[in-house]
DNA sequence: CAAAGAATCTGCGGTAATCGCAGAATTAAC
DNA sequence: GTTAATTCTGCGATTACCGCAGATTCTTTG
């Protein structure tokens, strides 16, 4: 439901170098990634696998999600009373809602929400709206994608 | 530089079923898609690697930053003059963005940044600033990450 | 410091996946 | 209806993956 949040695991050189080789192709072969930095096959393999258990790293597609057939992308600021902490943990729980970020500054949280189309999006506000701790929002809807990358590791 | 942008492709069933497949887990392989799709080895290997060069979808690994020696991350909505899609593409180009979209409402774009400390921040808030169409900024700086995935074929 | 314990690594054999290609089948274009 | 283009299947040859046993390194503890 909510992975990577939880204690900060130590990574030493090796496992930065992975990291970015799989940040780069994520589909390179372990024997590839052996070779790159240094290990056997075996242990690369099982140094791939531990950054996935610990939820370090996760491999996944990603897709501008326009052209999988959901049209309405927004990003709601979302202001609250009490804790937001505990706003956005429920607020991670709605289908529609793919990333959700506490933040310091005029929004306490920012959620963006992945939608079919416009009535969609909008019945996703009133849920937000009408959860308990929620003041009020503020949609940004998306016209268009302009960059997205996941490779910081490799600058 | 910025994927995913043009013209749309025509997905088919099995393309989109073939994007769950590796929403879920970005090593599956080959031969796993083959038999979830109903297709021979070879065919699921071309349609994979077709959505791949179409740049349709990427297979890449995603962490938490934080734990990855950027500790400092956040959101900048950002208000333009003349063509916010110029402002965007410019700001693309900023090493430390990961995220750019144009969007409707009080912002003209959504910028994501990735930086290793608050005066990298501090930096780069000052280089998008006096970025040329940059009228004015606000900064969310992040203080926890909620909730991040990216499976919504699979709802 | 020495010894026990835990973690990590190498090497390797058996199995499974990948790759490239030739030809068939399907789809699209005219 | 014919041509062209795309997409698929089948299949060797090659390569990668997996699990494990034993060696090595790192850490803990008396």
């Amino acid at each position: 439901m909510c992975p990577m949040t939880e204690g900060t695991v130590r990574l030493d050189a090796t496992a930065k170098r992975i990291i970015e080789l799989l940040q780069e192709d994520g589909r390179i072969s372990y024997a590839a990634i052996a070779k790159a930095v240094g290990l056997s096959e075996a242990a690369a393999r099982a140094r791939v696998q531990k950054l996935l258990d610990s939820d370090v790293m996760q491999v996944v597609a990603v897709t501008d999600p326009t052209q999988v057939g959901f049209t309405r992308q927004a990003m709601i600021g979302v202001r609250t009373e009490g804790d937001p902490m505990k706003v956005g943990d429920r607020l991670a729980l709605v289908r529609e809602v793919d990333y959700v970020v506490t933040t310091a500054g005029s929004f306490d949280l920012l959620v963006e929400v992945v939608c079919e189309d416009d009535p969609h999006l909008l019945d996703v506000i009133r849920q937000i709206r009408e959860l308990e701790g929620v003041v009020s929002s503020e949609t940004f809807v998306y016209l268009k994608l302009n960059k997205q990358h996941y490779n910081w590791g490799t600058r």
